[in-house]
DNA sequence: GACGATATCTTGACAATGTCAAGATTTTCT
DNA sequence: AGAAAATCTTGACATTGTCAAGATATCGTC
């Protein structure tokens, strides 16, 4: 049985939600197992009947955040199918929203917290299948001349490395109010991916917010 | 007086350096105030003399981190005076060393650990000045075409953004081993770079290490 | 349906940690 | 020299992650 319903019901899901609210609430450093276990209404080491320690929580909201965002990457490619560009700028967004709406929930899941992503293969896995969403959408723009030719997989880590800097920088606070007063994020995002590619973004899209 | 000789000495400076050394054999998360103090020969409580918390103590060693990285950018400009390329490929050399080779002093530098960047005006002069260090790069490459003309400060996070994201994946191992297998890291920087630049890097430099 | 095995949860405890208060000691200033 | 300020120690407390022992519910087998 999937879904076991003991004492509690489902205790496991109830542990990473409540994790995901508190993160959503009290931000990164607030998120103590004590509380998330309060949430859920059980006793303060109930916990480790599920998750091996603090970590192994972690690691399985990580992952949870993975599945959302990659989710809507899927999401992204189905309701842009045939347009690789607006898949690519729309992934982009997906990305950027993301980490807007929910800063803790994206910090923790990509801003390696996780200590030994190796032992947890549920997230590497999720890691990897939204890694190849990317990869995806970049041999689609390779094949339209949108995107250089070569190593689909390099030129992939190029586009996530300069979509993910962004975001990261975004949420730190790292870049500079000269620029993010001129510009609003969408605009100043899709200035920074037609720097590296071959053709330019129609400048209606900065406008248009991209359906999910 | 700057640096006032009491009890200890430079006590101030004394836990610094010692938090680093603790962020380097013991990662982020072995960071205790208590195990700092005793590493710098002090009782547990001594620290609050100097710092008002421990957010304050990563704070100060963040800022520290950002001096060092801000010192080797101005090397690398004076060491490659009138080549804004190569200015810009070992500036994100360097920026990638660091991240190698002092990964928890990179993160707790670099990925928002601090939740107040605000509270801490050293912090965020030392950010500034880095930046425009890159800007002042970026302005380089722009007026020999290696980069496209515009707004300046725009285009500078755009790079900024794709240097710090290729270091953030690298180190939170989110690289693709399809690809980390074939390239080496320096190659594959350089490989990311070129997506960006108009004119395209001298293959040989993958092998040039660039002096700091 | 009964019963042993197993999964789940509670209670209680402990060590590590961040933080504060009170006091001792040293330096600085007048 | 003596007062004031800075520095450091000791002791305490609440929070937290973790483990051990035990209670309770569920499952699989007969």
């Amino acid at each position: 049985m999937v879904t076991q319903k003991y004492h509690h019901g489902d205790l496991k899901n109830a542990l990473i939600k409540a994790g995901i609210e508190i993160l959503s609430s009290d931000g990164v450093g607030g998120l103590s197992l004590r509380k998330v276990a309060q949430r859920a209404g059980v006793s303060h080491s109930a916990p480790y009947a599920h998750f091996a320690d603090k970590q192994a929580l972690i690691a399985a909201i990580s992952t949870e955040g993975y599945r959302r965002l990659y989710e809507r990457l899927l999401s992204v490619n189905r309701n842009y199918s045939g347009d690789p560009l607006r898949q690519l700028v729309e992934a982009a967004w997906v990305y950027t929203r993301f980490a807007l709406d929910d800063p803790a929930h994206f910090k923790i899941t990509l801003s390696g917290i996780i200590e030994k992503e190796k032992d947890y293969p549920a997230f590497v896995e999720m890691s990897q299948r939204s890694f190849s969403v990317v990869a995806e959408i970049v041999r689609a723009c390779q094949q339209e001349g949108i995107l250089e030719p070569g190593d689909t997989d390099a030129v992939a880590v190029s586009v996530w490395s300069l979509v993910h800097g962004f975001v990261s920088l975004l949420l730190e606070g790292q870049i500079s109010h000269t620029v993010t007063e001129r510009m609003s994020t969408r605009e100043l995002l899709i200035f920074t991916l037609n720097r590296m590619v071959e053709k330019p973004i129609p400048s209606e899209w900065v406008a248009e917010e991209g359906n999910i």
